[in-house]
DNA sequence: CGCCACTTTGATCCATGTCAAATGCGGTGG
DNA sequence: CCACCGCATTTGACATGGATCAAAGTGGCG
């Protein structure tokens, strides 16, 4: 069954890079609420589907109280933290499918600033007025808990991994995690935007921008991907997946 | 109010290095227990407390099925993932208060292994079989959402500054989030044991061993701790937030 | 067309990994 | 109680990956 947020209209070749609903990571909260009957206390205007963010917009900032969960529908966004020395450190980037701000939910505020790479539209779930209408969301609650959990892991390994890394080691894994994510949603892996700066994946992956550049090069040198300008093709997906494990 | 697990006899001192009911990561869920009924549904054995755990002994093994969670009354615990080359790599440390395991409720299983550093003590509740006794959880769950929650937020934080952080920084931080820990739960935070390994520390903050045991040296030579065989004492608590922070 | 931000490329230096040897410590057996 | 062995730790010497500094190239936008 074919649902509303994907039968609306767009412009130009936009929606080819839209992730489908049942894609998504906020779907399963979705459809508690597509079956909310009328009268059930769920306020109107609790879900927000495809709303438009302008490049360099941001979704909230670290500290801010924590009001909504957002799912990326297309485009791009990142996360950051600030700085000792208040200059802020990419901890994260979210794709088509992601789903923003739920650490937020269990400590009540955001734990990191979140703002948009390109144009990107987002469904926004405004799930502190839904606590506060007092209507049950066992379900959502335990999505999210299997959500966090996931997310627990995941960043584990993911730490444990990144720093024993080399350069060069850290760059082809990040390239191959922006490929999985987006053939996991269905947006194929091959073809690849580099929506963020090389600042921002240098300071994400810990090292400086130089080095990211270099690296860059070297892999389209040996055949391994291709650049131009911010798209990225993968050539050798095996040989990027060497590198990346034995260095 | 004195709980059941504080009066417990205990041999020679061993108390002296055991975090209070108060101060542990399992209370809330203790006392949810403590209170059940009998005729409740709850079955017996669900909550074992105090159990010993001798050193080296596993308490589960990776993609082993979950079962339970624990929390550590005393000792200490370290948390590895295999490596891609087979050895294991340390992802975490488990002081007094502790819950071990809880990220393993989300997925079914447990997403590292877990062995102990020291003779210790642990609470086990066994999840697993409450969860099939029936029994509603709504408060377990919301606590498990809440410690998630704040383990995804530190998580980013921590992976944010290791990646960045040259040997001295990562090596001061950790002896401070060590000493931090140790006064959170009420175990006084200037005497510290390093139950662990020179390996399993340079495992964990990803340097060789050698650099450690430099770091340590030199520390101790500028004045910053003393260091006796296990026991690590702070002499410079703000220095060695300097070294941390400013490099 | 020219400015500005970003990126690429080159040269140099330092922190830290690696290899090797010395030291210290606990356990075991005589 | 001492001698010996094995393992962890410490210390030293050296090599190198990547940071840093500097400068040139590139593209977007007014």
């Amino acid at each position: 069954m074919l649902k509303s947020c994907c039968l609306t209209d767009s412009y130009d070749g936009e929606r080819l890079l839209e992730v489908a609903c049942s894609e998504c990571g906020l779907d399963p909260m979705c459809q508690v609420l597509d079956y909310a009957e009328p009268g059930s206390g769920v306020p109107p205007g609790i879900l927000l589907r495809r709303q438009p963010v302008t490049k360099g917009e941001q979704l909230f900032h670290v500290e801010q109280p924590f009001t909504a969960v957002y799912a990326v529908k297309s485009g791009s966004f990142k996360a950051t933290v600030p700085d000792l020395n208040c200059n802020e450190r990419v901890v994260g980037f979210y794709l088509p499918g992601d789903l923003i701000g739920a650490e937020g939910m269990a400590n009540r505020f955001y734990t990191h600033s979140v703002r948009a790479l390109e144009t990107s539209r987002v469904c926004v779930l405004e799930i502190a007025r839904l606590q506060e209408s007092g209507r049950s969301i066992e379900a959502v609650q335990q999505a999210l808990i299997e959500m966090l959990g996931q997310e627990v892991a995941l960043n584990h390994r993911l730490t444990a991994s990144l720093i024993r890394q080399n350069a060069d080691q850290r760059l082809a894994a990040f390239i191959l995690s922006l490929s999985l994510r987006a053939s996991i949603r269905g947006l194929g892996g091959k073809q690849i935007n580099l929506s963020m700066s090389r600042s921002d994946m240098a300071s994400y992956l810990g090292l400086a921008r130089e080095t990211i550049s270099r690296g860059l090069t070297r892999f389209q040198k040996t055949g391994l991907i291709k650049l131009r300008k911010q798209s990225l093709t993968l050539h050798d997906e095996e040989g990027l997946r060497q590198v990346a494990t034995c260095g």
